[in-house]
RNA sequence: GUCGCAAUAGCUCAGCUGGAUAGAGCAACGGUCUUCUAAACCGUAGGUCGAGGGUUCGAAUCUCUCUUGCGACACCA
């Protein structure tokens, strides 16, 4: 682990302008204040990093603009281009030649290595993510939950971590024994094999209709999940059967998706660890009776109490969640364990953890809930039941389809024009999701997501193509790692935007935030597109290769963006 | 009702641990393709940062109250 790999060049001269300031402050501040006052100033004629000195007049008993003055006149300003007393700041300009000369060969060396850092130690972090519901599809919602747990767990693999995705599917509960009653009465197997999840959702949705009136049903479906439960086999093998139509659809979509799990331990698969769960509470004597149920009291955290077991004795989510908690902590010892759910189940996670806190679960304090913002359609929430509901497939395949066109009028001669179209149409909404922080509520509107121009997928992605085109047709010129000074003010801010990634890694960690990746990955493409548009890099003049050096740097960079995003960087488009 | 989250330009959102004239993208208007892909670039216009107090040399940022919106509040997940 060099220092360069875990902090970049940028920490350098952090620490060049710290060395500097505490020299001439001769001791009155330690290191660690000049550091935590350093400032990024707001436009780059204010120079690359700035020091205010308001903090230091009540202890030097000056005005500022003096102490910034005096400062600066005590200043060994050697490794730098130049520092300038602006008011009462002190705007410390690096060296470029040298920092770009720094900035390029780590990244070029490094390669899509950039910015990788052991933080995490090879830490086990189980994710729970995506969770589609069987016979079910998929809507808006589990994209958030499948596109933000992938790129978590591709951040955290960036960060020294190993994630382990888990599809935690809804694949058991009550509701089959209703979809198997409705499939009894109404469905056939030639029908549901021809377009298996939405002759499943129809007959579903038929049942709550009819069983308004006709509350018989419902007790045959108590029936049939109870003979689900106990191992009937007719049942079993419905069940298994609806499983098995509805996984291959929702491959499918994490095909287009580019997402794999390393697990698919469903509801169901912890079914037979249900009852050591309960065991266990009460060995710890944590389980009481409240008006017939079985409840952990949580006053103790401030919550209200946890509902384990039903009155009729029937486990429920949390039980399930509980034993799924326990198996993980058993088989991976996670230093995290993550749940990409909705936000509107913070309460709940609150609970979930309180309750595994008080069982002594080990990794209990390392249970984080992961949440995310509703999607919903002119305000309101999208239910199934109610029809209410965006099909992902379908938003997907609009866009694809709009990338088609894209490619039509714009590149017509580009040799594989579907699959770029489907990279393309894909990444503008996986990006789009990403784009923003996680929390935000996102009312949906279908042209919304459709956009490839401004700061979307697409644009990162062109700006990453139009740099590949350029190495293609630079590829006579060596472009090495070495003696690459780059003087041009007009590529300055992308090289500090280079620079600038490993701690964006950190960052987006840190806060298990994928919007801090894209937020990243649009400025670096702006700060490129407008370097692009003002300077001729294929001029053979003596920084041709540095320059070159640059857009290599800024392609790969790019892309290692995109790719922690989970979203594709084709080379033309 | 209680708890949680939010409120920044017409729309969608940035704004890092409080710091130098509040930023971007869409939309509007006006420019830039004989030269590395115009999915781009440049410019114009657009804001009492929901309201009111407090802390501070300094508040969009911290704190309190209020308003509005969304969510959660045991036998769903």
């Amino acid at each position: 682990m060099s220092p360069l790999n875990q902090g970049g060049i940028q920490m350098d001269y952090k620490q060049k302008v710290t060395a500097a300031l505490v020299a001439a402050l001769d001791g009155q501040l330690t290191a660690e204040d000049v550091r935590a006052k350093l400032e990024r100033p707001k436009t780059s004629n204010k120079g690359d990093i700035a020091f205010p000195t308001f903090t230091l007049a009540k202890l030097l008993h000056q005005a500022p603009q003096q102490i910034a003055q005096n400062l600066a006149d005590k200043l060994d300003t050697t490794d730098f281009e130049k520092v300038e007393v602006v008011g009462p700041y002190l705007n410390f300009f690096f060296d470029k030649a040298g920092y770009s000369a720094d900035t390029l060969k780590t990244v070029l060396t490094a390669g899509a290595d950039y910015g990788q850092n052991q933080d995490g130690n090879n830490g086990n972090v189980p994710i729970d993510m995506s969770s589609p519901n069987i016979a079910k599809p998929m809507s808006m919602g589990h994209l958030r939950s499948t596109v933000i747990g992938n790129s978590i767990a591709n951040i955290l693999t960036k960060n020294g971590y190993h994630p382990i995705k888990d599809n935690h599917l809804g694949d058991w509960g009550t509701q089959f024994g209703k979809l198997i009653t409705a499939y009894k009465l109404w469905g056939n197997e030639a029908d549901v094999k021809k377009d298996p999840i939405n002759k499943l959702v129809e007959y579903y949705v038929r049942f709550h209709k009819e069983d308004v009136d006709k509350p018989e049903l419902d007790d045959i479906a108590r029936e049939w999940f109870r003979k689900l439960e106990a191992g009937d086999p007719e049942a079993h093998k419905l069940w298994e059967w609806f499983r098995e139509v509805s996984l291959q659809e929702f491959n499918d979509v994490y095909k287009e998706l580019g997402v794999k799990f390393d697990t698919y331990n469903g509801e169901a698969f912890y079914n037979d660890k249900l009852a050591e769960v309960v065991q266990l509470l009460k060995d710890k004597h944590l389980l009481v009776e409240s008006q017939g149920a079985q409840v952990v009291d949580l006053s103790k955290y401030d919550l209200n109490p946890a509902l384990i077991l039903k009155s009729d004795g029937a486990s429920l989510y949390i039980t399930r969640d509980i034993a799924t908690a326990l198996y993980r902590d058993r088989t991976y010892s996670p230093v995290k364990n993550l749940y990409v759910v909705g936000s509107e189940q913070t309460y709940y996670f609150k609970q979930l953890k309180a309750v595994l806190e008080e069982m002594g679960v080990k990794s209990a304090p390392n249970l984080q809930h992961v949440p995310f913002g509703l999607i919903t359609v002119d305000g309101k929430k999208l239910s199934t039941r109610s029809g209410r509901i965006i099909l992902l497939a379908k938003v997907l395949e609009e866009s694809v389809k709009l990338a088609q066109e894209e490619i039509a009028e714009k590149n017509p001669t580009l040799a594989n024009k579907d699959e770029v179209a489907k990279q393309v149409g894909v990444g503008a909404i996986v990006f789009g999701d990403l784009k923003n922080e996680r929390t935000n509520n996102i009312d949906f509107v279908l042209a919304d997501q459709l956009k490839f121009e401004g700061e979307t997928g697409p644009y990162v992605q062109y700006a990453h193509a139009r740099a590949e085109s350029i190495l293609r047709k630079a590829a006579h010129v060596d472009v090495t790692a070495d003696a690459n000074q780059l003087t041009d003010p007009l590529a300055w801010d992308t090289i500090k935007a280079l620079a600038d990634f490993p701690q964006i890694v950190k960052m987006a960690c840190d806060e298990l935030e994928p919007s801090v990746i894209a937020k990243y990955a649009i400025r670096l493409a702006k700060t490129f597109n407008k370097y692009y548009a003002h300077a001729k890099i294929l001029t053979d003049d003596a920084e041709l290769s540095a320059r070159l050096a640059l857009v290599k740097a800024v392609s790969t960079v790019l892309k290692e963006a995109l790719r922690l995003l989970g979203v594709q960087a084709p080379d033309e488009m």
